[in-house]
DNA sequence: TCTTTCTTGTTGTATTTGCAACAAGAATAT
DNA sequence: ATATTCTTGTTGCAAATACAACAAGAAAGA
């Protein structure tokens, strides 16, 4: 075994590698319904929580906030998503689904899993739990320097 | 534990979590030397292998060959890389590191290291080897799909 | 051989991205 | 209270990204 396989450097590469594989499948996938560019992440988020704040979004998808704003602009045209005011601080904005993508619901979840449980075809379940806790752990990490994510994971 | 957490909706979520933060804190960090947007990891990459061909960098970063040839060009003209006719095959360009890169080449690889392992502070050394193994099983899997990537990892 | 397919380099183009900046309300401090 | 800092929504802008397309050489098949 080398040196260079002694830290993480290899761990960051393998990292970046699945993410931005599985991320352009998906994003290929969701193209024709304008679900690409990372959008159907956004319209899952909502889904799972209604009434969630765009900063809060922009921050657990791990995007500028500027980006979420623009992406989350389109999805509203495209009927995907609901903006309303916060109930008590008009100043704010808040994130419900439409009919359009409650329709997609089912859909989009099964999606996200399915892909992935592909890509995870030869772990078996031990090394599934394994790999989830150890990637858990090194977000949380991350969470403690930065210290700027909120409760959604 | 739900349902939901058996599959592998979360391991994606971390990873594409873990990968867009170390990134875009990488990317800051080399913007002044015009090494931003993952710049700096073409450079690491002809370094470690001098006289790699374009379309072999653009598969091991996972990003679409146009991108990469511009993202190259880019380099060269700062005078980060080299662009040379293959030795055999004039059709064919490799490209290798110059004096400016080779300067960087020690302070490149360190930060590749300290920084991942920054993340991975709160793992053991057997913590880190069994992420290692299960990442690198997961991206083996997905070469076994896609059957696109060469020997360069 | 000759034709067809594949690979590679390259450019055009639409879209996304992140950063800087600004306005305005909220929270905090003095 | 009032001044200052923080947060949030928003827009301008330069740059990067991916996809489509094209040219030209290589490889493969007939």
């Amino acid at each position: 075994m080398t040196d260079e396989e002694k830290n993480g450097k290899q761990i960051w590469r393998d990292i970046g590698w699945i993410a931005r594989e599985v991320n352009s499948t998906a994003n290929r996938e969701w193209r024709d319904e304008h679900l690409g560019d990372n959008r159907f992440i956004y319209v899952i988020r909502v889904l799972e929580h209604p009434g969630i704040g765009m900063q809060e979004l922009a921050t657990a998808i791990g995007v500028d906030r500027t980006t979420a704003f623009r992406a989350i602009s389109k999805l509203v045209a495209d009927g995907y998503l609901e903006k309303r005011d916060h109930p008590t601080q008009s100043r704010l904005k808040v994130l419900y689904p439409t009919a359009k993508s409650e329709g997609l619901k089912d859909r989009l979840f099964r999606f996200e899993s399915d892909t992935f449980d592909a890509y995870l075809s030869n772990l078996s379940d031990t090394d599934v739990q394994t790999l989830k806790q150890l990637l858990e752990r090194v977000r949380l990490t991350q969470l403690t320097q930065a210290d700027d994510e909120k409760n959604v994971k």
